[in-house]
RNA sequence: GGAGGGGUACCAAAGCGGUCAAAUGGGGCGGGCUGUAAACCCGUUGACUUCGGUCUUCGAAAGUUCGAAUCUUUCCCCCUCCA
């Protein structure tokens, strides 16, 4: 292989699999090309779990190369059934639209957006998907489905073998994200269609589709599934997702997911989420003994990324002052109360479930027995505290829970 | 449409008239060890509480009973086989 872009597809590990990597090689070596990711509207966020898909645009650009974002406003609707054992909530079409704009904002972060070239060009398949006259499309696109094949695909293989239930609208997903590429390749000259592992099947449909409708060729091509060293697929934590938008979780927070990096993944880590150049990241590994460097470099090139330089530099320090020095740092969560309640005498209870830091009282009554609160390092014991002004230091107070989350009251 | 099996907490799964806020495992959270890692060990895992208890929860509703996750009826949903 000779191209660069697709090289360092490879070399990074973003490459699993490609219908012809060699016809694709040859185009990418004559001019740029146009490919697109399709990215699920069902939450408001993404979370690290896209990443990667978010790091491929981002090296497409690199090269010279132009992505197309595909938010998939119409197909949220139906519900992608790859990988999943049940059919997911239906979520309405203001609620998509929401999504829709909030997700956005993290491509035009992540992604540059200065040089015309390679501006990420935006696309929401509701435009064409809910226009669609249904008998119209049973003729045109339907029938170059065949249901024997339809029913080989794992995503339908795997929900009927389990004995879960399948929709008919779930089963039509596959063809509606053909008829997709094939609108894109038509409309867009998009060529190329890339996804995660699970977006097989889905893709090369259409590919399929589009030989079949106007014998034109297309690629597609899907990064590996991303597991962590624990076995775990990234991202996928029910309670304490890695959400991209900053309204969701913070910089800092961001910061110190990456920071909490299994060893084992730490290099993988570095190829994957971050632009530093392979041979260096290759040299720093071997030179670089202690490594909890490498997990603070990782975490702000990883932060750098999403959030910009200056959020990256004020995290680690953050991180630095809160953990190695034992001080206040000063990027840590604020909650500010007011001076006249902590006059009369703060129920400690009712504060932490005031301000959301558990969720019920009961909950941190349990955090207090197992000596999970500490006020300026020094362990509550006593599940009644009242906090009083004789708690505060020039009006501020360090509360942590637990070793990793810290927070700072101040009196306003 | 017919026959059978099933719906229990975040997930899986036991319970099948009181001793059940519900065994066990996984996950989560906290503590210990440590390097803000992994592994391991311990605790915890419905809400409120004056710590005596009180309230809400076993698909939904109604009922039987002193007492129901457990029994009855109706309804909803899922699975298997047959048509």
């Amino acid at each position: 292989m000779k191209n660069k872009f697709l090289q360092e597809m490879q070399d990074r590990g973003y490459l699993n699999q490609c219908t012809d990597l060699d016809n694709l090689n040859k185009i990418c070596e004559k001019k740029s090309i146009s490919g697109y990711i399709g990215f699920d509207c069902t939450a408001s966020s993404l979370h690290v779990g896209s990443l990667l898909q978010i790091m491929i645009l981002k090296l497409m650009q690199k090269h010279g190369h132009q992505p197309i974002i595909l938010l998939g406003g119409g197909t949220t609707l139906i519900g992608d059934p790859s990988g999943k054992d049940s059919t997911r909530k239906i979520i309405s079409q203001n609620e998509i639209n929401k999504n829709i704009r909030s997700i956005k904002k993290v491509f035009n972060k992540i992604l540059d957006t200065k040089n015309k070239k390679t501006l990420p060009i935006f696309v929401n398949n509701a435009n064409w998907l809910t226009k669609l006259n249904y008998i119209q499309f049973l003729r045109d696109i339907g029938s170059h489905f065949t249901i024997n094949k339809m029913l080989t695909f794992d995503s339908v293989k795997l929900r009927l073998e389990r004995e879960q239930s399948l929709s008919y609208m779930e089963f039509n997903y596959m063809i509606l994200q053909a008829y997709d590429f094939y609108q894109l390749f038509k409309n867009n000259k998009c060529i190329l269609q890339i996804g995660g592992s699970d977006q097989w099947g889905n893709i090369i449909n259409g590919v399929d589709l589009i030989r079949r409708m106007i014998k034109k060729e297309a690629y597609g091509l899907t990064s590996p599934l991303i597991t962590l060293a624990s076995g775990s697929k990234m991202g996928k934590t029910e309670k304490g997702a890695i959400w991209l938008n900053e309204n969701q979780l913070s910089s800092y927070d961001y910061w110190q997911f990456w920071r909490n990096t299994d060893d084992r993944d730490v290099q993988r880590f570095l190829n994957y989420f971050t632009e530093i150049d392979l041979k260096e990241i290759n040299e720093i590994c071997n030179k670089e003994k202690n490594i909890n460097k490498l997990k603070i470099l990782l975490a702000n090139e990883a932060t750098r990324i999403l959030h910009g330089e200056k959020a990256a530099k004020m995290a680690e320090q953050t991180a630095k002052d809160t953990f190695e020095k034992g001080i206040i740092g000063s990027n840590l969560p604020t909650i500010k109360i007011n001076s006249r309640e902590i006059k009369k005498g703060l129920s400690f209870l009712d504060f932490i479930a005031y301000n959301k830091i558990l969720s019920s009282k009961s909950e941190a009554r349990r955090a207090i027995a197992n000596k999970g609160f500490k006020i300026d390092g020094l362990v509550i014991n006593d599940e009644k505290k009242i906090l009083k002004l004789q708690d505060f230091k020039n009006n501020i107070l360090k509360l942590s829970y637990g070793k990793k989350k810290h927070y700072l009251v101040k009196i306003i």
